[in-house]
DNA sequence: ATAAATTTTTAGACTAGCCTAAAAAATATA
DNA sequence: TATATTTTTTAGGCTAGTCTAAAAATTTAT
């Protein structure tokens, strides 16, 4: 009952591709989140589905059976705690820790992941904002909200943008925010609702109504 | 240029082996290490050798080369950080570190290494007292001292006794005292030299010079 | 509804790392 | 020094995971 990191690394992506599917995921796209040929997953596909980790119907697609879902749903929560530590407490730019992550994860002990958990206080997200499953592997999912609707001395991440027009763009390069950049909630203006936010630990700046009303943010809980 | 976990284990044990002897290693001993066979050890050793990481003649034995020993200390390096990490900062027990080392030190990330290095405040030695290479590969040799010559408010790791009758440890025994046991020399009576001592960070005994006298002590420098 | 395009699977082959059994070299013993 | 024992290497084979090329199934388009 122990998987290679091969076979971890297949269902973690077949659980990430799930979430995209409401029908059982394809070959195809296994194939290309992999970085390998369609031939090679089904092989692989074959194995998982032998040791009742997943599902498969010739040429319809592949689902993670209970067992196979909290294993990716483990290995996931070892992602995540990772980055968390590796922003966190080894000061990591929050870009550059996922490679890392992706060999950390595969590490096996359950001790390990349970004391690393309460030495970083159980953080409830990974510096992408993504969720941390906990040890049963349940995932809060909560909702991206507006920065607008950000209250003073909260924190978020910023996930995406509602005007994508080159303008507002340009405005978001200038002022160094990008997809992933930190923002702090210094200050919100009474009369007009402008924010003074710090940016990624570094920048503050003031941001118009206009603005913060166009950005999703995903918070920290 | 970049080794599998194999590989790297490999090139660990026949760094360890090639302490203990001045010739080369023997393809035996190195199956021993390994806990595999002689015939995988020949191959594994050709093709280490194709990869100019250790020089061998047949039916003699193995020395790494240069890179070869650097990719070893490395990889000992990090073992050992990670140790340290695991005992000071997640509070295992010193004793059950090894493992989940072995799979830590198989991460490639010369960053994580440094910056892991850097958080745990650069130590010197790993909790069974062994020495942590520097980035360099170089490693600082400490001879054992008697517990009874280490100074008040120092500690150190117990790795030896010089009196191996049985009552003496039995004595030992009685009183939690054990190899790999940190000892902190909380003082020291001037009329008998004997030692009011932590073990384990737990509990606080008194030991005669008798006792002290017979311990060998590895210090945190 | 049939042909064309796409997706998926099968077949056969490759490498890494391991094994057993047998051959070759080195070492120990008589 | 010749023989016996031990060590090491070779030969050939196995599994995991990958690949290419070709066949089979499915989906799309005419």
């Amino acid at each position: 009952m122990t998987n290679t990191q091969t076979e971890e690394n297949y269902l973690k992506a077949i659980y990430s591709l799930s979430l995209e599917e409401t029908k059982g995921v394809s070959t195809n796209s296994i194939a290309k989140a992999m970085d390998t040929k369609a031939s090679s997953v089904t092989d692989m596909v074959k194995k998982l589905a032998q040791k009742k980790l997943v599902d498969h119907i010739k040429y319809q697609g592949v689902t993670l059976t209970p067992t196979g879902q909290s294993i990716a749903l483990n290995i996931i929560r070892k992602h995540r705690l990772w980055e968390y530590f590796l922003v966190e407490k080894l000061d990591f730019p929050w870009d550059e820790v996922h490679e890392i992550a992706e060999q950390l994860e595969h590490v096996s002990s359950k001790a390990l992941t349970n004391r690393l958990d309460q030495f970083l206080g159980h953080p409830k997200k990974d510096p992408h904002g993504d969720p941390i499953p906990d040890v049963h592997g349940n995932v809060v999912i909560s909702k991206d909200i507006r920065l607008s609707d950000l209250a003073k001395a909260s924190t978020g991440i910023i996930t995406g943008v509602l005007d994508s027009s080159k303008a507002f763009l340009n405005f978001l390069a200038d002022n160094n925010l990008k997809l992933g950049s930190k923002i702090a909630v210094a200050d919100i203006y009474d009369f007009d609702q402008s924010m003074v936010v710090l940016i990624d630990e570094k920048e503050k700046t003031i941001l118009s109504n206009q603005v913060t009303k166009n950005l999703n943010i995903n918070t920290n809980d």
